[in-house]
DNA sequence: CGCGGCCTTGAGAAATGTCAACTTACGTGG
DNA sequence: CCACGTAAGTTGACATTTCTCAAGGCCGCG
């Protein structure tokens, strides 16, 4: 696990984004909320890493010394029991921020699902930020409300819907997270394995193996290499709605 | 319903609590950022309202134009499916803070258990007052993560543990807040019903029941009116472990 | 004393989990 | 370039947990 601890440095294709001005993904993310003329400040203080698949780079209750913003890829964020048990707790997209659920310890792993970048801020010197730059922090909480938003939304899905909701609310949301990043498309990317969707939705993999094969038998969707394709928006909006 | 629009103004024995100074749950709540020369600021937005048992104050998907401070009595927190299946997201208690999970619409609904008493704040005045007083601001986005990390736990709960553990991780946490604001005792007090806790862990409450009885045959804990007694510590540890 | 709300208990049903076999896809090395 | 080995996904048969429906008990209040 020593190559988890080190990150490869900036992969090819954004080798050259070095500032936060030339960032793509600066207006999902929370270095919104600092005006151009401070991004230098950012640059200051941020360090560009790239994580390749599989790569863990937050480990539970490790000592919290960063918090990340994706910039590029899918990282999926996991909490695991003693016994192996796991809950995906969420899965993060560029733009998105890692590190507001957290005391001293990092309360979840993390970990890249394809190749993942990431801008990577050392703790104290993010905190001095915040407390420098008051609209920075009101980002942050907006961040942090809108997340608590969508763990109370996750709480309902598992603990009161039937596995066929389940999936259906997942890839809707899924496609409406993509919708923010890419061009829409009835074609859903479903880079995360099986056993991801399992363990975030609260059932095993052969649940939603089988209800993924319902789904396609009953031409809601057509199941293609890690993605599905939407046949029938209706009958899944029906689902979701429940 | 109508008398649900109508708070009954501060019973008897806060009546005389009217300003932020002599609050005995200031320490706990978000009002403990602000300084002892600014709590006339908080008295100058602050509505004191009280709650009968039962009377729901929060609906879910109305607009939002307050935020409140519970100061007395335990508060329900829920969403509700259009078919009526409910998820309990949340159980408030003196020194929580009612109102971080919100956009424009309440996102659950809130109704007071027994009776209740809170301190209501106007949301466009509450917004002024975070952003004018940044240490404000910063508690309550300390709030707001800490909210998350429950969260999050309850996604782990729901989604992988068994009733058993489930409810004993409840018992365990419901001490866990109870100490926070009382004196330490091995009764837990469970003002609410069980068909609130069984909505909260996603359970029925036949099921609830039955797992409430089996541990009090096997001699973990012991039923009695609106609470529990905790008669094994030692194994109502190991479950909440896993 | 009787009613209604809440809780408990039981029996059977349903959804999901478990275990195991099999298929498919893909990368590696002969 | 093919064959093998491995990892991921699917499917089937059966087990288990939890849910559902129904009945009965407890208790406080009018």
């Amino acid at each position: 696990m020593v190559e988890d601890l080190l990150p490869i440095e900036v992969c090819s294709r954004r080798s050259e984004v070095t500032d936060c001005a030339s960032c793509d993904v600066r207006a999902l993310a929370v270095c919104a909320a600092m005006a151009p003329s401070e991004l230098h400040e950012l640059d200051a203080i941020v360090r560009h890493v790239a994580h390749g698949a599989k790569s863990t780079f937050i480990h539970q209750d490790e000592e919290a010394r960063a918090v990340f913003s994706v910039t590029k890829g899918v990282v999926r964020l996991y909490k695991t029991l003693s016994d192996g048990r796991r809950q995906v707790i969420g899965f993060a997209m560029p733009g998105d921020f890692l590190g507001l659920a957290l005391h001293n310890r990092y309360g979840f792993s993390a970990d890249a699902v394809g190749d993942v970048t990431l801008c990577r801020f050392d703790r104290i010197e993010f905190d001095r930020l915040i407390t420098d730059k008051p609209h920075f922090l009101r980002r942050l909480h907006e961040f942090a409300t809108h997340e608590l938003v969508i763990a109370q939304e996750q709480m309902m899905l598992i603990g009161r819907r039937s596995a066929e909701e389940r999936l259906a609310a997942f890839l809707v949301a899924m496609r409406g997270r993509w919708a923010r990043i890419t061009t829409p498309s009835v074609t859903i990317q479903l880079p995360m394995q099986r056993i991801d969707i399992a363990d975030y939705l609260g059932l095993t993999i052969e649940t939603v193996s089988r209800t993924l094969t319902k789904l396609a038998r009953d031409k809601v969707i057509l199941i293609v290499p890690d993605a599905v394709r939407v046949l029938d928006e209706g009958r899944l909006a029906a689902l979701v709605r429940g």
